[in-house]
DNA sequence: GGTCAAGTGGCAGTGGCTGACATAATCTCG
DNA sequence: CGAGATTATGTCAGCCACTGCCACTTGACC
């Protein structure tokens, strides 16, 4: 019994496969017929559990639909915990995502397959319910991150500068990944490089004169 | 008859009198009561129509407790709009914003008092939902902005310099913005001065050394 | 004044979401 | 193993945001 530590409990297993089978149920239904023609009552049946349950596991509908994009978010941010204070905020941003997406399908495909998501993503932009939501969420993103960033340089916290990096960042991030949905069916690999190239552009961006 | 041209007739000045009295009854119960406190029935009751007649007015309860900062963002714009193709992106993005405050605390105060727009303002970063949906409409503008420098500077829609650029000016704003509603009781004076500051950080934030 | 269009109220219904309570499934420990 | 504590689930009643529909009223225009 003081075996292994992360044997998790028959009571554990069934609480994850509940919550997969309603991500599994919502993301397929979504994209059957949309995000607002989608009830939670449906959901619901479809993973077997009574509406009661599904607001047990997500406390409203837009987290259900965001629940794999969260889990994307909090792989890169524990990614950019682990930078070494050596590097240069925005490097250190950057290296951070590119790590922090080692592995991902595979992560996604523990939920759900990987081109179901990639319709999700598509879907949270075109539905202006969810895309509040997830902006809402970024910007909470952006805060923790401006905020380990004037840690780690050892900034007083109202210097703007680490906000306003991060801001021009998420810039691209956001763009990048509206990209990524839209044109590949989601293959990283493209998505790499599109992003080393935007961010290489954010220096230029500031530069006064872009007509050179 | 063929007399001056902007003569509202009775039932459009009815109109306004009672979307003003809706925004009105509305920030005043928000700020008492707070937002989720607050029903709609209240609201509407406030302003003596139904409910119905309220959601004729606006789409959902959201859209009035955002409607005196949709005016501000529509001042900007506008403002954006008439900078000179001689400025610097940069440069007209932060002069439009200067100049779209000039006169602004009169075009709100015909509508709701001075006051009581800057305690909603507060009450929208606090409130995950109202947040969402500022922030969702603060990516359109972004959106809008980036077309439009991409415009006047002639560059192909897909180049991301337009785009970052905007991103950090936003993020400025943004926190321009919190600043103010924090702090000063809604005094712009001041609020210029801070987001010049601000805005002139924005070429330092790029650079790769802080520690100067 | 009469007609036409536009604004309004009332009502019924859907769907997201919550609190309260009873039941059923795991867990724990003797 | 089994009784009792914990925790997850289902059911039900209810609030509130929001919508479609239809009847009614009120300005607009000749």
């Amino acid at each position: 019994m003081h075996a292994i530590e992360d044997a998790p409990g028959l009571r554990e297993r069934k609480k994850r496969r509940t919550r997969d089978a309603l991500i599994r149920s919502a993301l397929e239904l979504f994209s059957l017929k949309g995000y607002e023609g989608t009830t939670v009552d449906e959901i619901a049946a479809a993973a077997d559990v009574s509406q009661r349950t599904f607001f047990r596991y997500f406390t409203n509908k837009e987290e259900v639909a965001l629940s794999v994009q969260l889990m994307a978010e909090s792989r890169f941010f524990a990614a950019f915990l682990e930078r070494p204070a050596a590097e240069s905020p925005l490097t250190a941003l950057r290296t951070a995502v590119l790590a922090s997406w080692d592995g991902i399908e595979e992560a996604i495909e523990a939920v759900v397959p990987l081109e179901l998501h990639v319709r999700t993503y598509g879907m949270i932009q075109e539905t202006p319910q969810l895309l509040a939501a997830h902006l809402r969420r970024l910007a909470e993103l952006e805060d923790r991150l401006a905020a380990e960033i004037a840690r780690r340089e050892g900034l007083p916290p109202q210097d703007p500068r680490p906000r306003i990096l991060v801001a021009a960042f998420s810039g691209v991030m956001r763009e990048t990944s509206k990209l990524w949905a839209d044109a590949a069916g989601g293959d990283f690999s493209e998505l790499r490089g599109t992003t080393a190239a935007y961010l290489d552009q954010i220096g230029p961006a500031l530069a006064e004169n872009w007509r050179s």
